[in-house]
DNA sequence: TATTGTTATACTCTATAACTATA
DNA sequence: TATAGTTATAGAGTATAACAATA
């Protein structure tokens, strides 16, 4: 029926834009040496310092997988583990001053790659569109 | 000013749903034992008879990483290599039978992992969301 | 000469299993 | 015992450079 239809050609404009979005995205870590996890890992600790196994479950990923992860990040000086004062077990991983500069310059070329397409929409329409977006990642959503 | 922070937001959006769907993807492809990567090429295969370099450039990698992904999904039997008729040097990439039956499979996955989200929207809405992504896609786009 | 595809090589990403240290 | 993190290992994904075959 058409209701069935219709999530179909949502189903499928969402699965474009996602490889639209992840192109982009790596080919702006790819410019500068990142890999499209790595580019997350930096996002994710813009404002946060997870332990190893909090940020590996933000990344749906194994937590030995960032250890090799952190390693790499950590020898460029993007990154760095702390002490946890509180568990003599945990590490806290969080950005250098040279890895917040590189995430502040990195945020800033994804928008100027994505600004020209989105802002040829009225703004109107860039409200609703983010409004439309909002629902599907709240909780309870596709996981 | 406001019109700047609307495409902000609307970028931040856009990428979270963006890791999002990628993460539904990579969890199904993962449960069939595909990487996005080869998920993505059985969906490109779906309609076409591409030669390894015309199947690269859809993907955005080098042809030599192409050589082994499709050896190793020969190997599994989704897809296969056949002669060019017009070119002697040229190959043509296709699914097997059992790939497309594999391909129809995931596709529905897809569907039904989605579609509970999606379908919580009103149907004008849907529409509405398609017709504010599809000239987000459209050539001159982002790159 | 240019193009199509493969191979050799090296590195990153990833998971599993086994381990150490702390709780 | 359970949890936080690392290491060893193995395989997949990726690019670069060098190559063979065809155009």
């Amino acid at each position: 029926m058409a209701s069935e239809d219709s999530v179909n050609a949502l189903v499928d404009a969402l699965v474009r834009s996602t490889f639209h979005v992840t192109g982009v995205l790596t080919r702006i870590g790819a410019e500068n040496d990142l890999s499209l996890t790595q580019l997350r890992v930096l996002g994710i600790l813009r404002d946060r310092r997870p332990g190893v196994t909090e940020l590996a479950a933000y990344l749906g990923l194994d937590k030995s997988t960032l250890s090799g992860l952190i390693d790499r990040a950590e020898r460029r000086g993007l990154l760095a583990r702390g002490k946890n004062p509180l568990d003599g077990r945990a590490v806290e991983v969080f950005l250098t001053p040279a890895g917040r500069e590189l995430t502040q310059r990195l945020d800033n070329e994804i928008l100027q790659a994505l600004a020209p397409t989105l802002g040829r929409l009225p703004a109107a329409e860039r409200a609703q569109l983010v409004g439309l977006l909002e629902p599907l990642l709240a909780p309870g959503g596709t996981g």
